[in-house]
DNA sequence: GTAGGGTTAG
């Protein structure tokens, strides 16, 4: 709280000592355009006296707005308590609500703290000033004060709170503030309500947040636009799309926002018509590329299979951001061509762009994945000292993988051991591929052993350790690690590949009779096995991983997921197309070469993405090497 | 005094 004191100097609530302005130079700071009340102040005595002259709190309101820095919003501050106008709470509020605006959350605070009479509008200003600082401890902290204090939360609080709980994917915090909203009657509010759905939706609890969707009489564009991000982020972009459809059909206009949830959803499904038909909607509503818009089609084209459309985007976008050319670096990463995101960096430099940490993950995996192995060390070394990014794990990690992949293991330990920063999952898993590649089954096992300490839940580690046993013809230790997994109750992943047909999505998991065509697939995929086994292909039953004998293990690998997407490809696609599929995990080294045999034979390109990496496949050869 | 959006790493 502000006090006056004799030599008409302020004493402000974190005791700074500060000096009155007279209130024209406040006006002229503040730039007002409330005329009528700044000429009050030059035609009537100066108000330096202090006197018990009687001004309009909206003057103070309007002054407060137009403040451009903290030094505005302070001699606001003083002459509102020169005026005798803190008891008015319209006025303290907006005071309030100005030192949040500004981000100075400790002044808002101290002021908060010394408020004489608080009403809902101070505490959810002082609520949303913590959530949007991120300052979760106060925002739960005066969120639990105002309820102590029995004032009622209201439909600005409650958002609010929950904002917080979203962000820190705080499910038990979410639900406990669920209560209050049902008790507070709020439930219905449309703010409350999509924040509700937001929370739960982030929080992965997808079923709780669409069930509260589905109970909402009237949902506004919001509400539709965190439900549809909420989908793709679980993993379910098809209901995404599904959604997106529903909401026009229910003739809800979508904005700019809500498209870029839809296009982050077509890039999560890789479907390359969904992508088409969603810019062609997008150029229809005449919606202009923002950098935000724009940087995710780059995304959406690059992963559903073209980093050819995706450079068009992004050449002609007006505004590109770091994030924008590090999207485009990566897409050309994972599409195996290392040597054009090479090229994008010295542009990307001379636009005056600086890179960040997440610019040299793209710009090294670049690297590993093309066998880039000197340009990448170069990058490496040159990060910190030339453009001031630390090396993390990350970047290690990269480092780990090119030098992996080229066969260079001992190089790759050494960066290990020498490595100062933290290790985790990623970085072993990287080591433990490059074991598997090159056999080295003791460097494995050593690598195996940290990564199954980390995260001993993760039965994709212990597949991969198992394999690398398979390969070896360590059956023994093999069935330990099985042993192992059975023991600690951890099932493989399910594994299921998708393909798009006349924008239809088709969905296949290992085995699968459910599609309609299944006669017509099985009776294909066998005659197209025998005619690859003619050709040289044979099955590698290392790569299943079940307690089954070794007939029915071979049905099995001849009925994986992407085998069976594949050949739906062959009879619904025409001829001459290339056929894209997807994978929710990554493509088993026998599938790999069934893929190639099929190129082969078929004469078809195939377009494989798994885990956001693509291989293609043209006649027999895979663009991105022959190992992954 | 309120809500929703883009990148990477086996």
């Amino acid at each position: 709280m502000l006090k006056l004191t004799k030599t008409q100097t302020f004493l402000t609530a974190n005791h700074e000592r500060f000096r009155l302005l007279p209130l024209s130079q406040l006006a002229a700071i503040a730039d007002t355009q409330e005329t009528s009340l700044k000429s009050q102040t030059h035609t009537q005595k100066p108000l330096e006296s202090h006197s018990s002259l009687h001004i309009d709190p909206k003057y103070f309101v309007s002054v407060l707005l137009n403040c451009k820095n903290i030094f505005q919003i302070k001699q606001a501050h003083a002459q509102i308590v020169a005026n005798g106008l803190l008891t008015n709470l319209f006025v303290s509020n907006k005071l309030l609500y100005i030192y949040v605006q500004h981000k100075a959350i400790d002044e808002a605070y101290a002021f908060f703290g010394g408020m004489r009479e608080k009403d809902p509008v101070s505490w959810s200003v002082m609520v949303g000033g913590f959530a949007k600082d991120g300052d979760f401890v106060n925002c739960f902290r005066t969120f639990k004060e105002l309820t102590r204090c029995s004032v009622q939360p209201d439909n600005y609080t409650l958002p609010f709170v929950l904002r917080v709980c979203r962000d820190r994917m705080d499910l038990l915090m979410g639900s406990l503030v669920h209560g209050v909203v049902l008790k507070s009657g709020l439930c219905w509010d449309h703010f409350v309500c999509a924040a509700l759905v937001d929370m739960y939706a982030k929080c992965r609890v997808i079923d709780d947040a669409r069930k509260l969707f589905d109970d909402m009489h009237k949902k506004d564009l919001v509400t539709w636009t965190v439900m549809i991000d909420g989908y793709a982020e679980c993993g379910n972009a098809n209901e995404s799309l599904v959604l997106f459809d529903w909401m026009r059909e229910e003739g809800i206009v979508p904005d700019k926002i809500t498209m870029v949830t839809v296009v982050n959803a077509c890039s999560k499904l890789g479907a390359m018509h969904k992508a088409r038909f969603v810019h062609d909607y997008i150029c229809s509503m005449k919606f202009s590329l923002n950098v935000i818009l724009g940087t995710a089609m780059i995304d959406m084209y690059a992963k559903c299979g073209s980093v050819d459309f995706a450079r068009e985007i992004f050449d002609g976008m007006r505004e590109k951001n770091v994030i924008s050319w590090s999207v485009m670096i990566a897409a050309y990463g994972y599409h195996g061509q290392g040597k054009k995101a090479l090229d994008l960096f010295p542009m990307m430099l001379n636009c005056g762009i600086m890179p960040n940490r997440i610019t040299f993950v793209s710009l090294l995996y670049a690297c590993s994945h093309a066998g880039l192995v000197d340009e990448g060390f170069e990058l490496f070394n040159i990060m910190w000292d030339k453009y001031g990014v630390k090396p993390d794990v990350k970047h290690c990690t990269c480092m780990v993988d090119l030098l992996g992949r080229a066969g260079r293991l001992d190089e790759a330990l050494k960066l290990i051991e020498n490595m100062t920063v933290e290790k985790d999952e990623g970085l072993w898993s990287a080591f433990l591929a490059a074991c598997r590649i090159h056999k080295h089954v003791e460097l494995a096992e050593w690598a195996a052993k940290s990564l199954l300490e980390l995260q001993p839940q993760n039965p994709g580690h212990y597949v991969l350790l198992s394999n690398i046993y398979a390969n070896a013809g360590m059956w023994e230790d093999m069935a330990k690690v099985r042993n192992l997994m059975t023991k600690r109750n951890l099932k493989k992943i399910p594994g299921w590949t998708w393909i798009e047909v006349d924008s239809k999505i088709h969905q296949f998991s290992v085995g699968d009779k459910s599609h309609p065509l299944s006669n017509e697939i099985y009776g294909l995929l066998k005659s197209l096995i025998e005619k690859l086994e003619l050709a040289g292909y044979v099955p590698d039953t290392n790569f299943v991983l079940h307690d089954v004998d070794e007939e029915v293990k071979v049905g099995m690998l001849y009925t994986h997921s992407e085998k069976l997407a594949i050949t739906f490809g062959l009879i619904a696609t025409p001829e001459g197309t290339p056929i894209r599929i997807t994978k929710n995990l990554r493509v088993c080294g026998d599938c790999h070469t069934f893929i190639k045999f099929v190129s082969a034979i078929t004469k078809r390109s195939i377009i494989v993405r798994d885990s956001n990496r693509f291989h293609h496949f043209i006649e027999g050869a895979c663009s991105c090497g022959d190992y992954w």
